[in-house]
DNA sequence: ACGAGAACCTGTTTGC
DNA sequence: TGCAAACAGGTTCTCG
């Protein structure tokens, strides 16, 4: 999926060509993503207007007219084509849902492996949504200090590549951001979370805010699976100094990068470089 | 309480 | 070539 840099530029998307629209019809192709779609949604989406566009880590937010808030998740592979009618048949076999709107705008919900995930939600209490209730700091907002996370991560003796990707501590990170911050803080992945020093802890936070804004700053990074919501790619991927790079040299000092497997998940970094 | 691992699901890549 | 295993951006649940 979809980190925050992409999240963000997909609903900057949706928001510069569906704010102000109605929906004239929603078709639902399954009862479920991840998790069950709320009870009669195409019925409780006709006719609303998507007013106001936001993003809480890597949930989309839409405020609708009725005092709802539509949330939407990614997951890893779904992505948010937007396209014209007709509504039928679907794009191709991965495509859930088909939201037509009044200027015949096509909104389609594509995910191969259902990991996303919608709900609805009364707008003046979603703070209290299971999904947003216990989400950590906005890496991108004003309380994302170096105090602030080394405070996060004290006592903590899980490795910090996987407690930077705890949402409950700091929320957008994901695989690749995370592994791409700790290169450029030149931390190494495997360190104990709370034993970061202060100013390491302020080099993670500068390279966390620096690698997030350079990829939406190129549009959000694509993989195979992921298209931009107006159908462009991104192209922060090239930049990516270790992602996907194992084995290549270090762009800073030429030694091979080395893979290790974490929480299940592959990390990339430099054994020289980080420490 | 915390942390690691499995589970969820499909498609693509890798390795024998 | 063919098939099976490994792997892929995330979150949630279970188990130790």
């Amino acid at each position: 999926m979809p980190e925050l840099p992409e999240v963000e530029t997909v609903m900057r998307a949706l928001a510069a060509k569906l704010a102000g629209r109605r929906v004239v019809e929603l078709v639902q192709r399954r009862p479920d993503l991840r998790f069950a779609l709320p009870a009669g949604l195409p019925g409780r989406l006709a006719g609303r207007r998507f007013d106001r566009f936001g993003r809480r880590a890597k949930y989309i937010r839409v405020d609708l007219d009725d005092g709802h808030t539509l949330l939407l998740h990614l997951g890893m592979s779904g992505r948010l084509v937007l396209d014209g009618p007709p509504l039928e048949p679907p794009s191709g076999p991965h495509e859930h849902l088909s939201f037509g709107f009044d200027d015949g705008s096509v909104l389609r919900f594509v995910d191969a492996r259902r990991f996303g995930m919608l709900d609805l939600w009364p707008s003046d209490r979603l703070a209290e949504h299971r999904w947003l209730a216990h989400l950590g700091l906005e890496p991108l907002g004003p309380d994302f200090t170096g105090r602030r996370l080394r405070a996060l991560f004290a006592g903590r003796r899980s490795a910090i590549k996987s407690a930077l990707m705890d949402q409950r501590l700091v929320v957008g990170v994901g695989n690749i951001y995370a592994c791409e911050a700790l290169f450029r803080a030149r931390i190494h992945p495997s360190r104990p979370a709370g034993a970061l020093a202060v100013e390491e802890a302020g080099r993670l936070v500068r390279a966390v805010r620096t690698v997030l804004r350079a990829a939406i700053d190129a549009g959000g990074s694509s993989l195979r699976d992921y298209v931009q919501a107006d159908g462009e790619l991104g192209n922060f991927q090239s930049d990516f100094r270790v992602y996907g790079r194992a084995g290549l040299p270090c762009v800073v000092c030429g030694a091979a990068l080395v893979r290790l497997v974490q929480t299940g998940r592959s990390t990339v970094s430099c054994p020289h470089c980080q420490r």
